[in-house]
RNA sequence: GGGCGGGUAGCUCAGUGGUAGAGCGCUGGCCUUACACGCUGGUGGCCGCAGGUUCGAAUCCUGUCCCGCCUACCA
């Protein structure tokens, strides 16, 4: 539409495109997502879960939409209400795209050296970094930019630094030399959490060892044969009789100069599988590790940090992992040890980043002692101060937590918090420092160096809502906003982060990061896959608001790596390409699911269902405008209709306030579009059209204040939803003197702002049977919608009033004319079909406008469903045992249901003489 | 192996002790001047299977079968 249309026109259809771009840059100028360090206001606080630097908007993003949405709520309740934006270093990720950009370059980071790479990361970061900061705004979030937080600035770094600094001198952070998992592909250690095992088609190879001095031998089986070269026992069951001979003895390495014995250990060996004896490499795989410590075995590591292995491998010494794994096979097939090969799945760990198989090896490194940590991040849960939303999830807190690790926080990268450890080379003592060392604590020496390791993100990340408010300094916002209010994320990272932000929330802050979790499920496709670029089944959510052309989203997902068959199949789901839906129609159909769900099957169907919504809401303004603009608000409701509409509303405040509660999005979309389109649009609408057609007057000033309150207190309930069109539509239609600039700062309405009125709900609900049951019959026969019809209402005298009151609601709504309203008893005449709606006997004139077929056809349907329900009521109120055991309140419904029925029967029963009538003609 | 979630209308899912619901789909009739991104009427389900508790169970209990996810050291 163009700026300057008047003020009650809008265009015929709601366009998002023109609407949206202009809210954003507005909000921001008026300052409304801004929340102060300290107010009079109550504190509502959420932390966003920092994206990725290196990320772009999908639609796990999409659904911030629900923090949004609580975030909007709380700031129009009168909550002093932040949302604080910001993003995540993500070291692998970051360190792999640059080193990604300098391959291409030809050259790589060790090239380079560190400085200047950490430089060159830098500089990406300036240009290509926080694109999705961008897109954020696309869909509306109402982040608090002047609080944004990088988690490589300096006051974050500083953070982390005071953080692992006070860890270390409390003796919770220690260095150690344990077996870890090493990621070839990235040259990293992985926490266990970023090792993901996968169930694969594999073989288990045998072979035999000989015992030293004689041809007897011992067959062992392994998944991994290269790793038989770190061997340096075999284990077998202390009670196996098999081999208890063989206990003590030595067996001879076929390529390395060793023997080692066979020992008993009745943790790792399972005597029924296999053949009972278990090759031991303790350098390489952790039980065989636990089993190395008990049995004080050698440690021989045979591989180097790139896969390749090293002089303890004798012969194979300089292969590749896998090239050597062949190499063993053959050569013990050559020695004639090997006993054959079975088909196995087997779990292979592998790196979340680089999908290469993770190696287990022998390393020094970085932990927390997390047992000190997790005890109270439990009872804070078990004690409710924070809590789990959906609480199922509080048992798999429990469980990871009462079972927790110590974690593993340094990785072999450049890009993240460099670990502020110094070793002197004179005294080799350790010096942990808040700022840089040059010199060494213990012995005064210069020839200090930093530790080259950098913490695990995820360290950083656990420092979160706490460091972003300004921790270590004791800040306002810190003392204003901490304890958030809720912490909103998938279900996914409940170990990776929250987890860990308990922890170290409890732990530096002295209390809970926040005290409500809630967990959300994992965007899929609709039919529930995991969206993937190689399946061609990513939505991508930008794609859904500004819509792209069919060759253009082909192209896309071709460059994404998609199969033949995938693009295929997104020719076939998006035969038209994907038409501009808008921010608002994602963000409502986003919403429309349960949220606690495991999967969240987004369809693009459904996304088409949330423009239609926000198109209907435009038109209803369109056609209100006219008439509420200029209205005087303090009119009170008059008509039944009127009294009826905001006693709805408020009922439908009440609702939404008790879903968002309750983390029932779906509930709370679910009332307002009943709402505003099954009772506001397709009723009250209507009923006030011909009164506000009609001559002025005080039913006429009630019905527009009534309307301008109904669409203007529906506004402002979907805004949290939909902000951009119920912003637009807000700013349009008349509102409280005292209203604010944005609808995003007026109030939320509450049920108690509008009358309850459940009289009217009860007559209106009369009126709405009487009326449907007109249309239906009317639609039955195939009467015309522009012809009128004769009606005959029957009722006694307490719903009598009602009907002559409402009598021109009949004549409009079901275009009845003439229109008779009779007290009980009035026959039905001759041409007249009937049926029921409750009470109400409801009479119309057929003769002449249909055959005598179709009605037949109608009342012996109706009377089957009669019947049925009938059979099935009188049963049941025939056993003693119900009438007698139920609450009476249970047994009276039924009687009176059986009354109705019965009644309904009989009207029915007599309708069935208006055949004969009819064919009589 | 352990844990968790799910199996309700063609599809995607709500419902959680008293007459089976929504959206989309399908279908009949309508361009009724807010909206065809619409109006109006309808079709469609022995609520995975078997027991049990109860006057009454899709809803609670037990068992069982499928499906999914997480987790675990079977060489």
């Amino acid at each position: 539409m163009s700026e300057d249309a008047s003020e009650t026109e809008l265009e015929k259809a709601y366009d998002p495109r023109t609407v949206e771009s202009r809210w954003y840059p507005r909000w921001l100028e008026m300052g409304v997502f801004h929340a102060a360090d300290k107010s009079d206001k109550p504190a509502f606080c959420i932390s966003i879960p920092p994206p990725n630097v290196t990320g772009s908007l999908h639609c796990g993003h999409a659904l911030y939409t629900i923090q949004d949405i609580y975030t909007r709520q709380a700031r129009m309740a009168g909550c002093n209400a932040l949302w604080l934006p910001g993003t995540d270093h993500a070291g692998i990720a970051t360190q792999v795209v640059v080193e990604r950009l300098l391959k291409r370059e030809g050259t790589d980071r060790h090239a380079l050296g560190r400085a200047k790479f950490l430089e060159r990361v830098w500089q990406w970061k300036a240009e290509s970094g926080g694109r999705i900061d961008n897109q954020f705004k696309v869909l509306g979030f109402s982040l608090d930019w002047e609080r944004y937080r990088f988690t490589m600035d300096p006051q974050m770094s500083r953070a982390v630094r005071e953080a692992f600094v006070r860890l270390y001198e409390e003796g919770l952070i220690y260095r150690a030399e344990r077996l870890i998992n090493w990621s070839v592909g990235s040259q990293t250690v992985l926490s266990d959490l970023e090792v993901e095992s996968e169930e694969e088609d594999g073989e288990i190879f045998e072979f035999a060892y000989k015992i030293a001095g004689t041809e007897e031998e011992i067959v062992v089986a392994t998944t991994r044969p290269e790793t038989m070269l770190g061997d340096t026992a075999v284990a077998v069951h202390p009670d196996d009789e098999r081999y208890k001979h063989l206990l003590g003895k030595e067996l001879v390495h076929p390529f390395v100069d060793r023997r080692f014995p066979v020992i008993a250990d009745g943790i790792l060996v399972d005597p029924k599988f296999g053949t009972g004896a278990v090759k031991v490499t303790p350098a390489h795989d952790f039980n065989d590790f636990a089993t190395g410590k008990r049995h004080d075995l050698p440690m021989v590591s045979i591989m180097n940090k790139d896969g390749t292995l090293n002089a303890n491998a004798g012969e194979f010494v300089g292969m590749e992992r896998f090239a050597a794994r062949k190499a063993v096979k053959k050569r013990l097939d050559e020695l004639g040890l090997a006993r054959g090969t079975k088909r196995h799945r087997l779990a292979v760990p592998r790196c979340q980043r680089t999908n290469t198989v993770v190696e287990p090896m022998l390393s020094e490194q970085w932990y927390v002692k997390t047992e000190p940590l997790a005890k109270p991040a439990i009872e804070a849960v078990q004690t409710g101060k924070t809590v789990i939303v959906p609480e199922e999830w509080t048992k798999t807190y429990m469980h990871w937590m009462t079972n927790i690790q110590d974690w593993c926080i340094s990785r072999q990268l450049w890009w993240g918090h460099q670990i502020p450890a110094w070793y002197c080379k004179a005294c080799s003592k350790t010096t942990v420092s808040r700022d840089d060392v040059s010199v060494c604590a213990h012995c005064g020496s210069k020839e200090v160096e930093q530790d080259q390791d950098v913490l695990d993100t995820w360290f950083s990340s656990g420092l979160w809502p706490f460091a972003t408010l300004g921790w270590p300094e004791k800040t306002e916002a810190l003392a204003t906003f901490y304890p958030t209010t809720i912490m909103e994320t998938g279900f996914d990272i409940l170990f990776f982060w929250v987890a860990r932000m308990m922890m170290m929330g409890i732990h530096f802050v002295g209390d809970v990061p926040f005290k409500k979790v809630l967990l959300h499920g994992m965007v899929t496709d609709e039919k529930g896959d995991k969206m993937s670029k190689v399946k061609g089944n990513v939505i991508d959510p930008l794609d859904v608001v500004y819509g792209i052309e069919l060759e253009k989203l082909v192209e896309k997902n071709r460059d994404g790596g998609a199969t033949e068959a995938a693009l295929k199949n997104v020719r076939n789901t998006f035969p038209q390409g994907i038409p501009a839906y808008g921010a608002d129609a994602l963000r409502w159909t986003l919403a429309t699911y349960p949220p606690q769900q495991r999967k969240i099957p987004l369809s693009i169907k459904r996304v088409e269902g949330g423009r239609f919504l926000c198109n209907k809401l435009w038109n209803a303004v369109r056609f209100a405008l006219p008439s509420i603009t200029g209205a005087a608000l303090d009119v009170a409701p008059a008509s039944l209709a009127d009294r009826w509409i905001l006693s709805r509303l408020s009922t439908t405040a009440a609702a939404v306030w008790k879903a968002l509660d309750e983390f029932r999005l779906d509930e709370a979309t679910t009332a307002l579009y009943r709402f505003f389109w099954n009772e506001l649009c397709d009723w009250y609408l209507e009923l006030v059209k011909p009164v506000l057609a009609g001559p002025d007057g005080p039913a006429k000033a009630a019905a527009k204040a009534t309307l301008a309150k109904a669409i203007e207190g529906t506004l402002r309930l979907m805004h949290p939803i939909i902000p951009f069109v119920t912003e637009e539509l807000w700013q349009k239609v008349p509102r409280a003197a005292d209203a604010p600039a944005s609808v995003s700062l007026a109030a939320f309405p509450k049920a108690e702002d509008y009358p309850s009125d459940p009289g009217a709900e009860r007559e209106m609900a009369a009126l709405q049977a009487a009326i449907s049951a007109v249309r239906s019959i009317r639609s039955e026969h195939e009467v015309h919608p522009g012809a009128s019809v004769h009606v005959r209402l029957v009722a006694g005298d307490a719903v009598l009033g009602l009907l002559e009151a409402q009598a021109e609601a009949v004549r409009t709504l079901a275009k009845v004319e003439p229109l008779e309203i009779l007290a009980s008893g009035a026959e039905r005449p001759s041409g007249f079909a009937t049926s029921s709606a409750g009470e109400i006997e409801v009479q119309v004139l057929l003769k002449g406008l249909v055959d005598s077929a179709h009605e037949a056809a109608r009342i012996e349907r109706e009377l089957k469903r009669l019947d049925k329900d009938l059979t099935a009521m009188r049963k049941q109120l025939s056993q003693p045992n119900f009438t007698d055991k139920a609450p009476p309140e249970v047994v009276a419904e039924a009687r009176a249901r059986l009354v109705e029925l019965e009644t309904a029967r009989g009207r029915l029963e007599a309708g069935r003489g208006l055949v004969a009538e009819l064919a009589a003609g």
